[in-house]
DNA sequence: GTCTCATGTAACTTCATGTGTTGCTAGAGT
DNA sequence: ACTCTAGCAACACATGAAGTTACATGAGAC
């Protein structure tokens, strides 16, 4: 599948398409050729990548959008507020790291084709 | 204390404090006087109101960097992944508000006194 | 060999969002 | 009146993500 293809899929550009899937290649999960007949392809086990390794792959994109202003600071209430908040976070990024870390593409496959049946057998709406 | 002290204090400007403060206002945790004399003074038991509270009375600012692209999609595929994703994002939401539910504002103002009695006995850096 | 089709990549533009700023109004004390 | 304060709307700026353009490179088709 094309980089064009897929990007009129996700309605976006090609452009943007190579600059996600290169972190996925880059970790081996896909594989894309160059030239005529070329494109992008699958190339791991469903059941063995969860979306904590996509999430990774991705270079692990900031996941809060709350956080400390600076690191250092001379300010001792910014000191105590920034380790309260990042204790919390930091907890908080594990506990989301471990859930999407349960969460493989066979999984999410499955759902996938579970809809897909359900649209087919008078699901429509 | 007013606006403008309280701006130098935080390196920014007094109308972002007073914006910031309105939150907090409306939830009875600061009371504000206009006109000569005026300004802002706590209205709250520090060991009633907790990080939560104060997050909430922020409006609960975004609090994930990442999320759904749309809310309502055609695409099945889409809708899988989103409603994976969501379902963690949900949870550890509500993981995050828990443990802000726990910070009260006395924990912190304590943290601060001993750090603060820490500098004064030889802990200088 | 060269033509076409595809990825790879850098540089630039656009857009969304949060932050900072200005200017003005209104209230409260001197 | 005068000064000092919050309240508020409107605008300007900064940041980062997403989209776009342009061009180089590699691989098959002819």
């Amino acid at each position: 599948m094309t980089s064009e293809v897929l990007a009129r899929a996700l309605n976006t550009n090609p452009v943007v398409v190579r600059r996600l899937m290169g972190g996925l290649r880059e970790h081996g999960y896909v594989h894309s050729e160059k030239g005529h007949g070329g494109g992008w392809t699958l190339s791991c086990q469903l059941d063995q990548v969860t979306l904590r390794d996509i999430y990774e792959a991705l270079d692990a994109p900031r996941l809060f959008a709350i956080g400390n202003r600076s690191e250092e600071t001379e300010c001792l209430v910014e000191e105590v507020v920034n380790h309260a908040m990042s204790s919390v976070l930091t907890d908080v990024k594990a506990q989301f790291l471990a859930r999407f870390g349960q969460i493989t593409l066979a999984a999410l496959h499955a759902d996938f084709h579970q809809k897909l049946a359900e649209r087919f057998s008078g699901g429509l709406t």
